[in-house]
RNA sequence: GGGAACGUAGCUCAGAGGGAGAGCGCCAGACUUACAUUCUGGAGAUCGCAGGUUCAAAUCCUGCCGUUCCCACCA
């Protein structure tokens, strides 16, 4: 027989488990033995690459393997996809610290080239160290298909996400206020904006001697950017203003500021009257645009002030700035008060500095615009918030807790178009680029005349197709239209209809025929009427084009174009389809169907050519194209998350995002079943997922959320480096194991719900864990054979028959919480049954059963058969430690590929019979005993000391069902007892109590010690019957109650009340006998 | 300013209409042959406060007090 050490070391013996199970090939579903039909997947939030594992990360491998665990023992096909973020802006900063503490550089000293080695090694470290602190919480992950957002195939994802985006119209560049973050030199979206409470200095002043209103601000040096002053147009003070504009000069210069009218300003705050400061507040931006007001930037990207300021101000930090205003306001007096004020500052959530917000060029995402999208079912005329909303309203995806679900839908309210770019070198590379004609090109475009097709409705595509007599005619007006007109150069699509309608309008100029641009070949689709083309013409004509194709040629063209001929005049003679490319290069117009079914007209449409956009998944031909140099925001690349890690990594393979998709085989596993992470990131990532998700795949990202708290200190504070109270997850783990760590942050908690981790807390399952060790360390040095485990046990005793009872109980409830994501209830019934029914009673009485040689064998089996089981529903909770002991018990196979015990049904009737007939006699067993137990205490009776007992029932044969026979000999093991006996009346020199339900244990007594002590403990019970009875007979006089409540309960009551008379009887007797 | 959650034993949390629960801590006792990371017994609660609904309220409703969180935002 193995040798069992007595105290569990989970320090000595982890690291090997994971390996063996690492070895095995479990954590990678496709080498799970048995037949696996059901999917199941979880992708685990990717840990930064910056540093190490915290608790966060802790708590959240805790649960995601309780449940891919849980699901692996179902028999489920389970995939665990770990990875990594790049984190940009995170990592970025962290390695821009090091390089400062270490070599007193910038990232600008060392360069991008070289700076951004320095961020790649750092990652590649940092993933190194993460990944096996992740081994090291026993995470049953896959890490043959581990990912990283910066890898090859996740880049391309993320190029595809943009294009498609982009193609679609809802990633669009614009020039709007952005929140920018003045030391990370980047924009920040919307979300990563805290706000601080501090104090501040509320100014109250005015522009000039003679301008009529006073205004009030927190940033005077603001005002430098003024374009106007906003009053309640229902303001009594000031509506006569409205309209008037006036000069001022407060050191930038001569200022315009006009007078106007907004709904929005709150006639009591301030003064009433809200100076207007467009380029630097989100809200004065959107007065500027609806009132046409222009905008004056003043604060530059590095948070000095600009030239705009004035040039006092030029150059000045804003705080400088603001003081230096202030002392001119107050000079020139102008200020008229200054009061302290409890403000918020907006500030980065990275780095803590304040935001500015300012006026930038950027790439957004569209969240309102409608769009369709083909095989799409949430993009049918559907916005992005639209989509997003509808996916969580229609309960496709679930939240748990479901009272995050409002936090979602107020967020999507009041979501604005997503800033995507980041002015940091770190991360995806924004796949555009842009090539600049210096001087402009002229493009006059014209489509060709009516031909034979267009008057048949039928496509000619790229096929020949002649002008009908209207369309030479029409040709014929255009040329003396243009006659004027002076062009240097002539092109046509080479398509005969187009080369036709050239010739007539330019007879005497040389028609440069390019075949680039030619119709959209229409392929299956030629001749087909255009109602019957309309429906692929996003998606592109089988065996013919896309439309992203025909833009493909025509930007090659115009590529072109500009190499050989900027600052020249151009005639372009095509097709409706090479104008609807002309508009999306030219115009910002998108790929979606209303654009695409629009015919051009047949008059000429001019544009001026100054720079050309291509957006797509690798470097444009020819030259001079410049990529943009931004990188994309960290959330956009980590929104893909769910589906771009099961994308084939050998991506060369396919010609289409399409094709990708559908050679990706892991897409088996999406939409992952379920997203567990942190509430904090509900806005950050869960949301992003969803919108990415659904409009990349059509498909949500995953079918429930199930959201942890944050861990928190003992006191509830969060952990943080100033307060000095961050706990290490592996501190602790090296201390008391993994388990017991991973069972501390799951019980005691619900969802959504903020965790205390604490050592006390940790060491107490370290304890529990260690009681498990020894139960299997009893069972298994105890019993003879331990490979002789039964399919079905056979109980022979009412203990047998309890403990196998409960064991069924608990595998249905743990069952059941489990799957419904309630894991603290699960784990505490199982702690439960395991200690308090299995340890404590269970184990005790098996040891004399044990000794009787009728009941070894059998007793010896159920021990075996209860231990197999509760190993297997454990390992989901704490996975080493029965891994370990399954390892003594059955070494030849693991533990972690079981099979789940099947839930017996019991119905409400079975229930009922197990009930009366098993757990109630149990129950009274119990009790017997635990009066016993306390009588001796009471009475101070020698632990060693064996005394008699007599039970008086309190009715005939209560005890029968209890087995008396089996009662008497393990009461005698359980209480130390000479002789147990069924009496009719007290003995003579015993102490007794009265047990509802059961009778009268009455303890023999040598002698009484504290006879005053026991009669004043009867009296007590007497005083608590009394009232507890005067309470029942309150209610059961109660007509109401009787008539009202139902009668099952009224039953009890009655039957209660007689029980406690009778007790009462007994009581008082007892007394008696003392006096 | 808007919204949400939570106040139950000294601490951390269960319970969600029918006689107040667990773990830790505390007190007393025990080396009992799986485990002192253990075992046995005990003390400890006006279920935040005030109303209401109900035969019956810790549990449902309203208000208040307190704590925490999220969002908006202060011109």
């Amino acid at each position: 027989m193995k040798e069992i050490p007595k105290t569990y070391k989970p320090q000595e013996v982890e690291d090997k488990i994971y390996q063996t199970w690492e070895k095995s090939g479990y954590f990678n579903p496709d080498n799970l033995p048995g037949e696996r039909s059901e999917y199941f997947s979880i992708a685990m939030p990717p840990p930064n690459c910056t540093g190490t594992l915290h608790t966060g990360h802790a708590i959240m491998l805790a649960y995601q393997d309780l449940i891919m665990r849980y699901n692996r023992l179902l028999g489920k096909k389970t995939l665990w996809l770990p990875g990594t973020d790049h984190a940009a802006i995170a990592t970025q900063a962290k390695v821009e610290k090091i390089l400062y503490k270490e070599e007193k550089k910038t990232r600008h000293d060392l360069g991008k080239g070289k700076f951004l080695q320095k961020v790649v090694d750092y990652a590649e470290e940092s993933k190194n160290t993460i990944n096996n602190q992740v081994r090291k919480m026993g995470s049953s992950c896959d890490w043959s298909r581990e990912r990283y957002t910066l890898d090859e195939g996740l880049s391309q994802v993320v190029k595809h996400a943009f294009l498609k985006m982009y193609e679609a119209g809802v990633i669009y560049r614009g020039d709007r206020i952005v929140n920018w973050c003045p030391h990370c030199m980047s924009t920040l979206s919307d979300d990563e904006v805290e706000y601080q409470a501090a104090k501040g200095k509320f100014y109250t002043f005015k522009y000039a001697k003679d301008f009529p209103l006073l205004i009030s601000t927190t940033r005077p040096e603001t005002k430098l950017g003024d374009t106007a002053v906003a009053v309640n147009p229902k303001d009594k003070r000031y509506q006569k203003y409205i309209g008037q504009e006036f000069t001022i000069d407060i050191g930038a210069g001569q200022q315009k500021i006009k007078i106007i009218g907004d709904d929005s300003v709150d006639m009591n705050l301030g003064t009433g009257a809200l100076g207007v400061t467009p380029a630097h507040s989100m809200i004065d931006y959107e007065m500027a645009q609806k009132n046409d007001l222009s905008i004056i930037k003043v604060i530059n990207e590095d948070g000095t002030m600009t030239d705009k300021a004035g040039p006092d101000y030029q150059g000045l930090p804003v705080l400088q700035a603001r003081d230096k205003l202030v002392k001119w306001l107050k000079d020139n007096d102008l200020m008229v008060k200054q009061e302290d004020i409890e403000m918020n500052l907006t500030v980065c959530y990275r780095c803590g500095n304040t935001v500015e917000p300012l006026p930038s060029k950027q790439w957004f995402i569209d969240v309102n615009k409608k769009i369709t999208l083909k095989d799409n079912k949430y993009f049918q005329n559907k916005s992005i918030k639209e989509a997003a909303l509808g996916v969580i309203k229609d309960r496709e995806i679930k939240i748990i807790p479901q009272k995050f679900e409002q936090d979602y839908f107020r967020w999507l309210d009041n979501l604005r178009d997503w800033c995507i770019s980041r002015q940091i070198w770190f991360g995806h590379q924004i796949p555009v680029w842009y090539k600049k004609a210096d001087k402009g090109i002229n493009i006059t475009f014209i489509r060709h005349g009516e031909s034979q097709g267009n008057a048949n409705d039928q496509a000619s595509g790229h096929q020949g197709d002649e002008l009908t007599d209207k369309g030479i005619k029409e040709s014929q007006n255009l040329k003396s239209q243009l006659a004027d007109e002076n062009f240097d150069k002539v092109f046509s699509s080479d398509l005969s209809r187009s080369v036709q309608t050239a010739e007539i309008i330019f007879p005497d100029k040389e028609i440069i025929q390019d075949q680039r641009l030619r119709e959209i070949d229409f392929g299956d689709l030629t001749g087909k009427t255009n109602e019957e083309r309309n429906k692929y013409r996003v998606s592109g004509f089988p065996n013919g084009e896309s439309y992203q194709q025909v833009r493909e040629r025509i930007l090659s063209f115009l590529s072109d174009l500009i190499d050989k001929y900027d600052g020249q005049r151009i005639a372009l003679i095509g097709h409706s389809g090479t104008w609807k490319a002309l508009e999306i290069i030219l115009n910002n117009k998108s790929f979606d169907l209303e654009h695409l079914k629009i015919h051009a007209t047949r008059e000429p449409v001019e544009y001026q050519l100054k720079e050309i956009i291509s957006v797509g998944l690798s470097d444009p031909q020819g030259s001079g194209w410049q990529q943009d140099e931004d990188t994309l925001d960290t959330w956009f690349s980590s929104g893909l998350w769910t589906f771009s890690t099961l994308m084939d990594k050998d991506y060369q393979k396919y010609d289409s995002w399409e094709d990708w998709v559908k050679g990706s085989a892991d897409l088996e596993f999406h939409p992952t079943s379920v997203m567990e992470t942190g509430y904090d990131i509900l806005f950050f990532w869960i949301a992003r997922m969803i919108i990415q998700t659904t409009f990349m795949m059509g498909e949500i990202p995953f079918e429930h959320v199930y959201l942890h708290g944050l861990v928190r200190d003992e006191k509830g504070r969060k952990m943080s480096k100033s307060l000095g109270n961050v706990v290490d997850p592996l501190d602790l783990i090296d201390k008391y194991g993994t388990d017991a760590l991973r069972i501390a942050m799951i019980t005691g908690t619900s969802a959504g719900a903020d965790t205390r981790l604490y050592d006390e807390k940790v060491e107490g399952f370290r304890n529990f864990v260690n009681k498990l060790w020894n139960i299997s360390r009893y069972i298994l040095t105890s019993v003879k054979d331990i490979r002789r485990i039964p399919e079905k046990p056979t109980p022979q005793t009412l203990a047998d028959e309890w403990i196998l009872s409960k064991l069924d109980l608990v595998t249905e409830q743990v069952s059941k919480d489990l799957d419904k994501f309630n894991f603290s209830p699960a784990s505490d019934a199982l702690r439960d049954f395991t200690w308090n029914n299995l340890a404590d009673w269970y184990i005790e009485n098996a040891k004399f059963q044990m000794s009787n040689d009728k009941l070894k064998t059998s007793t010896e089996e159920i021990l075996l058969y209860v231990l197999e089981r509760l190993l297997i529903l454990w390992h989901p909770f704490i996975p080493f430690v029965t891994e370990e002991i399954w390892a003594n018990f059955k070494a030849q196979e693991l533990l972690m590929v079981q099979q789940w015990p099947q839930v017996k049904y019991i119905g409400q009737a079975e229930k009922q019979v197990i009930e009366s007939q098993v757990l109630y006699p149990f129950w009274k067993f119990e009790e017997i005993i635990m009066n016993i137990r306390n009588l001796r205490a009471e009475f101070k009776i020698d632990p060693g000391q064996k005394v008699d007992v007599t039970i008086i029932p309190a009715k005939k044969d209560n005890l029968a069902d209890i087995r008396f026979e089996e009662l008497q000999n393990n009461i005698i093991n359980l209480a130390k007892l000479d002789h147990l006996m069924i009496g009719q009346t007290k003995p003579a020199g015993s102490v007794s109590h009265v047990l509802e339900g059961v009778g009268q244990i009455c303890l023999h007594l040598e002698s009484l010690l504290d006879l005053e002590q026991e009669k004043q403990r009867l009296q007590n019970e007497i005083e608590s019957v009394k009232k507890f009875i005067a309470t029942l007979e309150k209610k059961l006089k109660n007509n109401d109650f009787k008539l009202k409540a139902p009668k099952d309960i009224v039953a009890k009551e009655e039957f209660k009340l007689n029980d406690q008379k009778e007790k009462l009887a007994k009581l008082e007797d007892q007394l008696k006998g003392f006096e």
